[in-house]
DNA sequence: GACACATATATCGAGCAGCTATACATTGTT
DNA sequence: AACAATGTATAGCTGCTCGATATATGTGTC
């Protein structure tokens, strides 16, 4: 049940990991996953059926742009950042911050009036 | 663009944000609907096609109860926190607070590398 | 050499939340 | 009489995340 919470709350905000992750240097989408994960100490899970499709449409956004990594053994798919997507990543912080604080005005008095549990 | 962002970002929260007006006191849908937009105002606009259903959903689960007020004039459906919605209340606050911070950790050093714009 | 496991990307169907549009009924305002 | 505000409700659409599945290579171990 917290579960399902948790996968819920991710949908707005995981395009802006990524985007995070990103503003880092470029990254292909193994470690990227790996990052946010370790980042979120576990919390976000970030599975490959989501990340991958999220980078496709990062991708046809043009907020990043791909290519391809043939020389080592694996083949790598490597994203980085355009301007656009450092544009988005500033923007869309922005606006997580504004959200956060409007959820917190509604909280902090909500829990004040829960009994003390 | 940025629209869709924010209407994203509340999937997860949106279920929070009414928990805790009724954890402030009984209420009823439209009412709901208009603290919600206040607090955060108007970033939140919780349109009446997303509430009612999630009302529903919210009751069906045993988080909150209805009673029925037909004795001023208007009929209204009043919504009041069951126990376990105050169990839930406070077990996703400190979930949201965990997220926010997943999210911070991957966010500040993503803005301290950007170029200062 | 065979086997398991990690690395690496990709797609598909299912489930579900929020939106817009729509509907309906009452009360207050001009 | 017309209109706005109050008040609840549902149907259809869109689109994100998941789990399952597919494919292929590299690494370690027996």
């Amino acid at each position: 049940m917290s579960e399902r919470f948790e996968r819920e709350l991710m949908r707005g905000s995981l395009d802006l990991m990524v985007l995070s992750v990103l503003a880092d240097g470029a990254n292909y989408g193994y470690l990227i996953q790996k990052r946010v994960r370790e980042a979120s100490a576990q919390t976000v899970k970030l599975e490959a059926g989501t990340l991958y499709p999220l980078l496709h449409r990062l991708e046809a956004s043009g907020a990043i742009r791909s290519k391809w990594d043939d020389a080592t053994g694996r083949k790598r798919k490597w994203y980085e950042l355009t301007a656009a997507g450092r544009r988005r990543v500033r923007s869309q912080a922005a606006q997580w911050d504004r959200y956060v604080n409007c959820i917190q005005q509604l909280l902090t008095p909500a829990l004040a009036a829960l009994p003390a549990k």
